[in-house]
DNA sequence: CTTGATTTGTACGTATGTATT
DNA sequence: AAATACATACGTACAAATCAA
């Protein structure tokens, strides 16, 4: 319940209901979520609170957003393994906008990086990245 | 130059010219990025605009917003190596807000999360961590 | 195929709060 | 105390994409 009194913003109160219903299994991988428009009669709020408050969750890659379609949680990808050979580093970092646009990634999902002991450098989908060692 | 011809968002367009200045060296990291009011007056922008700009930055992990203080280009910090055994395994993902706060991490900024292979879990700042084999 | 309803995106303005300088 | 700077939150309007009738 959103309330008024409470000294967290309204955006944030919103964004732990809703984290809380996909936390819980309430709202399903893949499910559709509220529209902003029924989230903000639901919970009698206005559109910049609602839309800040999925906007948390996209940050934190719980939900996925598209224009024209409702906003739907989002699925688990399967985890594909990169292999770090001896000589090769990784890191993980947010890529740049128009890099995101190139590899066709949603907002709130990061790269892993992979520098190659032989200086070539590659870049993975963050989200279906795991690295194993050898 | 902010176009209103062109088809691409203003904020998209701020935020190329943002991003342009910092990956030129025009503004170094540290350095402070103007205020939200004169970005507004010296495009010819709304406040909105504007804010958004500097969030697509902050999404990319560029820039640190601190409330009360002038916004700033993120530095660079040192990597600290984590090392991964043969049974280990590392992902990346982009933290919660809860645990966002309690690890004291900026917005925009993945976690490298360490699965051992006797079962625990090291969760690491996605900005300083390199994941070496061996 | 076209229309209309739904949903999210972009962008404006305004007011007030809070932290820092 | 005052000025500066970002944060929260409201409202509004129109655009663009999608989908179903």
């Amino acid at each position: 319940m959103i309330d008024r009194q409470d000294h967290r913003p309204l955006y944030v109160q919103l964004a732990d209901i809703l984290r809380e219903q996909i936390r819980t299994g309430q709202l399903l991988p893949g499910a559709v979520l509220p529209s902003e428009l029924s989230l903000q009669q639901g919970h009698d709020l206005g559109r910049p609170a609602v839309r800040q408050a999925i906007e948390v969750l996209e940050r934190e890659g719980l939900v996925v957003k598209e224009r024209g379609r409702p906003t739907r949680v989002r699925e688990e990808a399967e985890r594909e393994p990169i292999v770090l050979g001896p000589n090769d580093e990784a890191i993980t970092r947010m890529p740049s906008d128009p890099e995101r646009r190139r590899l066709g990634l949603p907002l709130g999902e990061p790269v892993l990086e992979v520098r190659r002991g032989d200086g070539g450098v590659d870049v993975y989908r963050g989200s279906t990245a795991v690295v194993r060692s050898r």
